[in-house]
DNA sequence: TTTAGATCAAGAACTATTCTAAAAAAGGAT
DNA sequence: ATCCTTTTTTAGAATAGTTCTTGATCTAAA
């Protein structure tokens, strides 16, 4: 799941190869990625990136955010976050988290999922926090799904 | 948030007015929610349901069936669920429960999340499920705007 | 029965996202 | 450095799910 790029080899010139998931840190990546880092964290959307990416590459177009956005996505630098139908958002955070979204200010806060847990809650939110709904989804493989496709016939769980 | 409909008055004839939260039950809205009662309780999208309520009703329309599904949201008898940025989904079971979607059969299955858990896992996967995925999403208002909003001054925590 | 409001239906409009195709950039080999 | 191949970027078109608009129809109450 993470093949790295074999790169830096004997020249001394820096290519742009030497990042995430084999995946090329070019320089609209790259800008796209700082987006997410640098500003104050707030999951924005493609659009959102959008802006902000021009105030440091001009010339850079929606288009290649949606690009840049899928690769980092698909090479695990970064995770999109949904909640409900609106437009995706964006973290850099790869700490397993939860995300709490306040239906008033739209601001989506990062929730740890490991530290500080309790048995009957399994997260801390910040003191003075409502929540009206919480939303628990899993992808994967049904058991019926699971068994068709097994490849070893042994004793898997 | 409950507002039942003050009705069934004097009169013998049968009204389409005794429902959930106040909702008048409409020939269009009854198919629409009998659909998603009927079937294979497999959480169809808009327009699986569309197809199905044509079954019972050639004449609806489209966009009836999503308005139905929108009142009947509104009015909580049935919930809309999300899965990453597909077609949304709708569902009648109003227990508090998670959703496992499998991504070979795309089918969603519910999850209770009251019955069997453990402090480790507070939801009971079916015997052979295999999880590569889990959302935790909560909805409310953030320390900030729970403040801002507070009509009485006191210690809530 | 009249009337005001709710709901339905058909199609247009909207919006986030994906696709297409051509230009540009990058990297490896010579 | 130059040629060649592959990847990436870009602009705009296309798509899909959903929402909106408008007029017709239905409903409940007066
Ligand atoms: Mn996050
Ligand atoms: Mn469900
Ligand atoms: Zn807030
Ligand atoms: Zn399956």
């Amino acid at each position: 799941m993470a093949y790295l790029k074999k790169e830096m080899s004997n020249s001394t010139q820096n290519t742009q190869a030497d990042v995430f998931g084999g995946l090329r840190m070019t320089k609209q990546r790259k800008v796209v990625y700082d987006v997410l880092l640098d500003e104050t964290r707030d999951h924005p959307t493609a659009s959102q990136v959008f802006v902000r990416a021009q105030g440091k590459m001009p010339t850079i177009s929606l288009a290649t955010v949606y690009n840049c956005l899928e690769s980092l996505t698909h090479s695990g630098a970064i995770k999109q976050v949904n909640v409900d139908r609106e437009a995706s958002r964006y973290c850099p955070n790869l700490q397993p988290h939860a995300h709490f979204f306040c239906s008033d200010c739209e601001e989506v806060f990062d929730i740890d999922l490991k530290s500080r847990a309790t048995a009957t809650t399994p997260w801390q939110l910040p003191e003075g926090s409502e929540v009206e709904q919480l939303e628990v989804t899993m992808r994967g493989k049904c058991p019926t799904c699971t068994d068709s496709t097994r490849e070893d016939s042994g004793s898997e769980n």
